[in-house]
DNA sequence: TGAAATGTTATCGC
DNA sequence: TGCGATAACATTTC
């Protein structure tokens, strides 16, 4: 799941829930804790509070007036608000505890975690965040590119916050090829992706996820024997720097 | 049973 | 130095 949209949602959650202690943090399972132990966790952040959460990319940014909270979700995380009588999922990793109700990070594959306090070093090589970037950053952050677009719009040290999916969308809307040279767009694909880059996170960041519409890449590109929504030809799949990678052969020609 | 899954990182080769 | 491919991480699903 998680991408900019998903985690900006994540983000939402946790600011829902700003200004009340947290009375304790449970780790149920240590295998997410990323250079801190649970109990160096959970006394850094006993009686704390959370401050107004940042994100960076996919990175969530969580101030405890003092220690600094960083969540990232990988593949298949995610942070939800529960009732504490809400039984506990098995993929549940760790718990905040608050007056009113609890934090979940939930994480199946833990490919990902949770870190303490080293928000310089995890977000000291990432690119600007997808939702900051101009139409004139778009084209110098690709200028510069010498692999293929995919690679380019995925990498997060050029643009944070866009993964499989979105990129994959992005091109789609915009009708550029996925695998085309990054640094070779010309004016008018640099245009048309990045209002397609607006347009998706848009749509995506409000649905908080990307969404699997019908007339969207996503909602189809699973499909066996997948069509374009637009003009019905069947879709070209490849790996692309090892991720599958999905595109029309009509609307977006090599 | 094997392959693939929305992420990131280290390593190897060109 | 940059980039592509690959494996690895952990778990589930088709």
């Amino acid at each position: 799941m998680p991408e900019l949209p998903d985690v900006e949602g994540f983000r939402r959650v946790l600011a829902a829930h700003t200004g009340e202690p947290i009375t304790a943090v449970d780790v149920l399972d240590a295998g997410v804790l990323r250079g801190v132990t649970a109990r160096a966790l959970g006394d850094a952040l006993r009686g704390r509070r959370f401050a107004e959460p940042r994100r960076h990319g996919k990175w969530l940014i969580a101030p405890a007036g003092g220690p600094v909270l960083l969540l990232h979700f990988g593949m298949t995380g995610s942070l939800t608000w529960h009732d504490p009588a809400e039984p506990r999922h098995r993929h549940d990793r760790v718990v905040w505890r608050l007056p009113d109700g609890e934090l979940r990070y939930r994480d199946m594959r833990k490919l990902q975690g949770v870190h303490l306090d080293d928000a310089e070093q995890m977000l000291a090589d990432l690119g600007p965040d997808a939702l900051e970037v101009s139409r004139r950053d778009l084209a110098e952050l690709l200028s510069h590119r010498r692999g293929r677009l995919k690679s380019a719009l995925t990498d997060q040290t050029v643009i944070a916050g866009l993964g499989n999916f979105l990129a994959d969308e992005i091109c789609w809307h915009a009708r550029v090829n996925p695998l085309r040279t990054a640094s070779d767009l010309d004016a008018a694909e640099l245009t048309a992706l990045h209002r397609a880059l607006r347009r998706v996170l848009r749509d995506s960041v409000e649905a908080r996820r990307v969404p699997p519409r019908r007339d969207w890449l996503t909602g189809v590109r699973d499909d066996p024997g997948a069509a374009c929504p637009r003009c019905g030809t069947p879709l070209c799949s490849r790996r692309v720097s090892g991720r599958r990678t999905v595109w029309c052969p009509v609307c977006q020609p090599s």
